[in-house]
DNA sequence: GTGAAAGCGCTAACAA
DNA sequence: TTGTTAGCGCTTTCAC
C-alpha cells in the first residue's frame, strides 16, 4: 500500500512537476499532515508530545497514527536537528586499572562510531574519594550542561547527590556496570551477578567431590561499599545450596594489605589441602592470586576461575593456571551505555531500561574467538 | 580551527541574517567550494571524480582538499541521495528447520532495524534442488537489480555460478553461515568450525578418564556437501590428538534414513558401554538425540553437546540431558550480515572482512542472560 | 564545463 | 494554537 502515489506529480508549490521526484515510498510527516488535514507542524508537535496542540488537532493525528504504522526517517531527524549533541561520560579512573582501560576502550571505539551523527562524547575521570571524587567531577561537569550522561556509579553513597542532580536538571542518564535501582535510569547496561557466582559455582563443580571445599575471595574492594562482590558471593553459594547432592564447604575472605602482604595471605589459604577450587570476584586482582597459585605446590589440584579478559588473566589461562573466565564485557558495556543514550538524543529511539549481558564463558579453545569479534 | 565561522551571518541569499544558524562546525562542500571559487556542483564531480570538471577547477578544488580535512557528512549523504536501498537475503528454506527460523528472525530485525534508514530487505528462500535451487532462485532475484545481496550459500557447488554472475554485475555481496574465502566477498559472517570442534572436545573432556569413547553424530546432512561438518569433526579430533595425555577413541557416524529408522541407530550407539559422550554437529538433529538418550538407560552416563539455542534443544538443556551447547548465533549472523551490507551502501563504511562470531558456551547457568540479552 | 537550485524528510523558529 | 518555511549537507538535474 502506497499512501503517497497520487502526490508525486503535484509536489513543488502545486505545479505539475515531474522531474525531482526522488521519493522513497515511506509515509513522510507530509502525508501524515495531508491525512489529518494539519500542517506538518503540528504533527510534529504531536510525535514528540511538545504541547501546544488543540485537543481536536491531536485527535485527528492520532487517528492517523493509529492507521499507519510509521517508521520516522531517522537520518533526515538527525540532519534536521543540525545540533550537535554532547554525552559525558564518567568512569573511575583507568589509570592502573586494567578493567577499567577496557571500559575506556568501548568509550573511544563508541566516540568514533558517533561521530559520523555529529555526537561528541567527552570522558571524565574520578577516584573514590578527595578533589576527583565522583560528586565533584560530576557537578563540575553539569554545569557544562551536557545533553546526557552515562556513567559508572561504583561508589554508591557518592553517586546519590549526582543522581539528584541530574533528575533536577532533567539530564538523562545511563548507567553501566552498577545499577542504583531505584534511581530509574534512562538505561542500565550490566550483568546479573548472583546468577554470574551461580555459574561460577556450577563451573566450579564440575568434577568435584562432595567433600571439597572452596574459597571466595574478595580482594583489595572496600566491601561495605560495593554490594556487588556480596552478589557474586551469594550466587555462588546459591548453586551449592540448590544441588541438595553436595555437601560442599565454602569460606569466603576479605583481603587487604592492613595485615599481612596478599600474597602471603592467598598462599595460606592454599595450604588447606582440602581446598580444590578459588573463585576470585574481582577481574583485577585475578591475576594475583594466579601468581601465588603457579608458584604454589598444589598448583595442579586446585582450580581457578574469576573474571574478565584482561591481558594478564589471559597469560594465566593460556597456562592452565586458570580454567575459567567469566566475561563481564567491559569494552562492550560502556559502548552499549553510550549507543543507547545516543540514540535516545539523537533519534528519539525508545532504548530498554535495562539490558543485562550474556555470562560468557571463556576458557583456552574459545577465547581467540572473543578477542578477534568485533564489538557491535 | 574552525574555517566557517565567518559566514555564520551571511547565509541565506547573502543577506544578513541571524536565525536558523543551525551549523555543526564541520567543513562542508559549500566551504570547499567557497574557498576554491568554483560552485559546490564542481567540488561534488571533483570529490566523487565523476568527470566534466576542466584541469583548472580541479586544480583548485584539489589544492583546497589537499590542505583541509575534508570528512563527509554521511548522513547528508545518504539523505540527499534520496533512493531507497533494496537488499536481497537468500537463505535455505526455513520451514522446519529451527535453524533457519533462528536466521530468518535476525534477518526481520535488521529489516526493522534500517527502515528507519530507507533500507528495504526483501528475503527469498530456496531449497537443494528443484525449481527453487539455489542457481534459479538467485538468478531470479538478480535480474531484478538488487543494490545488494547477503546470502548463505550451504551448498558450494550450486554456488558458484551466482557468484560469478554477482562479480559480473557489480553487485556487492555478503556471505554468512558459510564462506567461499576465494569469492572474496564484502564481508563473511560466521563462525571457526574446526576451532568450535576443539572446544566442544574440551568441554567433552572435562572429568572424563583416559579409556571413555566418544561418538561424532553428523545426521541427515549431505555430508559430501558440507565440508563445513567436517570442520567440526577435524576440531574434536584435534583437541584429544594435542592432549598426549589422553588416548580416548572416537568414533563418526553419518546418520540417516536409508537403512534403518535414525533414533534406534543412536539407540545401537548409545549401548556401548564404553561411550562417555556425544557430540552432534548439526543443531536441527540434537533434539533427536537428546530425545533418544534421554530415554536410554545409560542417560545419566553420557555426555551430550550440541549447537544452537533451538527451543528444543533448551527444554534437553534445562533437563540436563545436554550437557553443554555451542551457540553459533543464527540470528545475530543474519543481522549482522546484513548490517555490514547496509552500511556499506548507506553510508560507504568500510566493514570487517571477516566476521568470526565467538564460540558461546551455554549451560543451564548462563542460559536465561543468553535469551534475554538483545542481538545489537 | 559550470553554476544555480530543487529535493531528500525532519526540526524548529517565527509569524499569524 | 496553528501553519509556513528555512535549513541541516549532500546529490542531481538542468539550463547556460
Amino acid at each position: 500500500m502506497c499512501v503517497r502515489t497520487h502526490l508525486n506529480c503535484v509536489r513543488k508549490h502545486g505545479k505539475t512537476h515531474e522531474k525531482f521526484v526522488k521519493h522513497t515510498g515511506n509515509i513522510r510527516i507530509k502525508d501524515i499532515a495531508r491525512m489529518a488535514g494539519v500542517s506538518v507542524g503540528t504533527v510534529d508537535r504531536v510525535l514528540h508530545n511538545r504541547g501546544k496542540v488543540s485537543a481536536d488537532a491531536f485527535a485527528k493525528v492520532d487517528e492517523v497514527l493509529k492507521n499507519i504504522n510509521y517508521k520516522p526517517n531517522l537520518i533526515a531527524r538527525s540532519l534536521g536537528k543540525g545540533r550537535k549533541q554532547r554525552i559525558v561520560v564518567l568512569i573511575p579512573n583507568p589509570v592502573s586499572d586494567p578493567y577499567w582501560q577496557e571500559v575506556h576502550q568501548g568509550i573511544k571505539q563508541a566516540e568514533e562510531e558517533w561521530a559520523h551523527y555529529g555526537t561528541v562524547i567527552e570522558t571524565r575521570f574520578y577516584v573514590h574519594d578527595g578533589d576527583e571524587a565522583l560528586e565533584r567531577v560530576a557537578m563540575e561537569t553539569l554545569n557544562t550542561n551536557p545533553d546526557g550522561l552515562v556513567m559508572a556509579p561504583i561508589f554508591h553513597p557518592q553517586a546519590m547527590p549526582v543522581i539528584t542532580m541530574l533528575r533536577e536538571q532533567g539530564t538523562p542518564y545511563v548507567l553501566i556496570n552498577t545499577n542504583i535501582p531505584e534511581s530509574e535510569p534512562l538505561s542500565f547496561i550490566g550483568q546479573d551477578l548472583f546468577q554470574s557466582g551461580k555459574l561460577a559455582g556450577r563451573l566450579m563443580s564440575i568434577g568435584k567431590g562432595d567433600s571439597d571445599r572452596f574459597a571466595i575471595l574478595h580482594i583489595g574492594e572496600d566491601i561495605k561499599d560495593s554490594v556487588y562482590l556480596m552478589e557474586k558471593e551469594t550466587g555462588f553459594r546459591a548453586y551449592f545450596d540448590d544441588c541438595k547432592t553436595t555437601r560442599n564447604k565454602i569460606d569466603s575472605h576479605n583481603l587487604n594489605q592492613d595485615t599481612e602482604p596478599i600474597p602471603n595471605q592467598i598462599s595460606k589459604i592454599l595450604d588447606n589441602e582440602l581446598l580444590k577450587g578459588i573463585y576470585v570476584t574481582t577481574s583485577k586482582a585475578l591475576a594475583l592470586v594466579a601468581c601465588v597459585l603457579a608458584g604454589h605446590q598444589r598448583k595442579s589440584e586446585v582450580q581457578l576461575i574469576g573474571y574478565d579478559m584482561l591481558e594478564e588473566n589471559l597469560q594465566y589461562l593460556k597456562q592452565n593456571i586458570i580454567t575459567f573466565l567469566i566475561n563481564q564485557n567491559p569494552k562492550r558495556q560502556s559502548f552499549v551505555g553510550i549507543s543507547h543514550m545516543a540514540n535516545h538524543l539523537l533519534f528519539k529511539r525508545t532504548v530498554a531500561a535495562t539490558e543485562l549481558f550474556p555470562l560468557e564463558i571463556i576458557t583456552q579453545q574459545n577465547l581467540d574467538s572473543y578477542l578477534s569479534s568485533s564489538i557491535h
